[in-house]
DNA sequence: CGCGACATTGAGTTTATTCAAATACGGTGG
DNA sequence: CCACCGTATTTGAATAAACTCAATGTCGCG
């Protein structure tokens, strides 16, 4: 069990939205430059560690969150106390959008890999898209965005054996990049992606080591066999 | 395995929207009536069978749809042929909502009960929610209730044992119903519902009769004993 | 070096799946 | 109205998969 890490010193300080380096991929990208200098409410920026909590279940946030670099988890609880991972946040992605509607995060965001973000207070979105009808039709894409992940999950992380998960939830790590390198989670937080048990997990993954469809190159990064693994993710 | 019926020939006709007794629950619930009255595109209302599909996964649409009356399954298809339900859509709710995106459809819309709906073409519903805040947020509203939704199936409906999943998916069916009265769905829709198979579901759900946690009073309508069903649900 | 956290492995048990058979049910046509 | 057909449900038995609980290994860090 992790323990809770809250981010508040975390601040790095004001984003510079204007020299942004992701500012292409980003819910603000077709914004022109002039706007940006109309912003008077500031964009923070944090960096958050390993098994830090961006934002709670009820959390009355009032902020959005642009994921800069790093991994988050979305993360909801069964009456059992049992957790589940609904969703991950990655580079680019947006993350409390529900909060621009006056309700409560639905998760708890906890941090998976070292992350950065810029929180966008809602007051400020509302505002810009208000009379930017680009920015505001990006707002929507980033929600129908999310729904298509959380199905996603359903359909692929939800379904079929542990083996066949666990394949795909591999091949849905790397499927971005074109390298067929990727890191892997903590066994728990795999099990808790897929519907399955701690040990369930630690186990596929070690028979997939041993016939080498993921070969570790340096600690926790490895190459996948990405064809074999196809194979399985699909019988 | 249901036979693929078509929908076209199933147009009431015309909609009359200031009428609508649905008309407080409904996408449309803050416009004025004056609002209506430039509507020239006509929103048209179909009565569809058990059996037949509203749209297909990769339909170019166009158009939106609230549900007046009825049960559809949304359906979503593994590679290897299997099927997964990845939500219901009831009274009040709107389905398709992607196509505003100019999105295609992201799933399999199948009735499951005979179901009313109001077809709303994209175009009428952009140029409504242009000056109508109210609308436009509203629209965000059921994007987000269907993320919720989304979420929900894969934390209640796809986690723990096959009694605890059937149990949930009953509670869950009769929850905004003041009734403990509600009806079931074929097995082979219960298990592609909560990751599991038909026989399963149907064990599952003969158990639950032979503990009198389901009583049948008529044909396909149950009385749930909610108390003890929350117990297996929970822990 | 040793501690703590995580990963792996083992053995036994439970649960779900598979494949097959039997039963119930609804609707149609005689 | 009843017999019959096709479809869906229920049940059975054997098998396979996943889970539980416990022990052992491994790795990084103080």
């Amino acid at each position: 069990m992790v323990k809770n890490v809250s981010f508040n010193d975390a601040r790095d300080g004001v984003a510079d939205c204007l020299k942004c380096s992701l500012r292409e991929s980003v819910l603000f990208a077709k914004l022109k430059d002039e706007v940006f200098e109309q912003l008077h409410d500031p964009i923070d920026q944090y960096t958050l560690p390993v098994g830090s909590t961006l934002y709670r279940t009820g959390d009355e946030g009032g902020r959005m969150y642009t994921v800069r670099s790093g991994i988050l988890k979305l993360v909801q609880y069964l009456p059992d106390g049992s957790q589940r991972i609904v969703r991950l946040i990655r580079s680019t992605d947006i993350t409390g959008l529900e909060s621009i509607l006056g309700e409560t995060y639905q998760h708890d965001a906890v941090v998976l890999q070292e992350t950065e973000v810029c929180a966008l207070p809602v007051r400020v979105v509302e505002n810009l898209s208000k009379d930017n009808p680009a920015l505001h039709r990006e707002l929507l894409n980033r929600w129908q965005r999310a729904l298509n992940e959380a199905d996603a999950w359903l359909t692929e992380l939800s379904t079929g054996s542990a083996k066949q998960r666990v394949a795909r939830l591999l091949l849905r790590l790397v499927k971005d990049t074109q390298e067929s390198q990727c890191s892997l989670f903590a066994r728990e937080d795999m099990g808790a992606m897929l519907g399955i048990t701690t040990e369930t997990a630690s186990r596929t993954i070690a028979e997939f080591k041993r016939q080498s469809l993921l070969v570790e190159t340096t600690p926790n990064q490895f190459l996948l066999d990405i064809p074999n693994l196809q194979r399985i993710a699909e019988d």
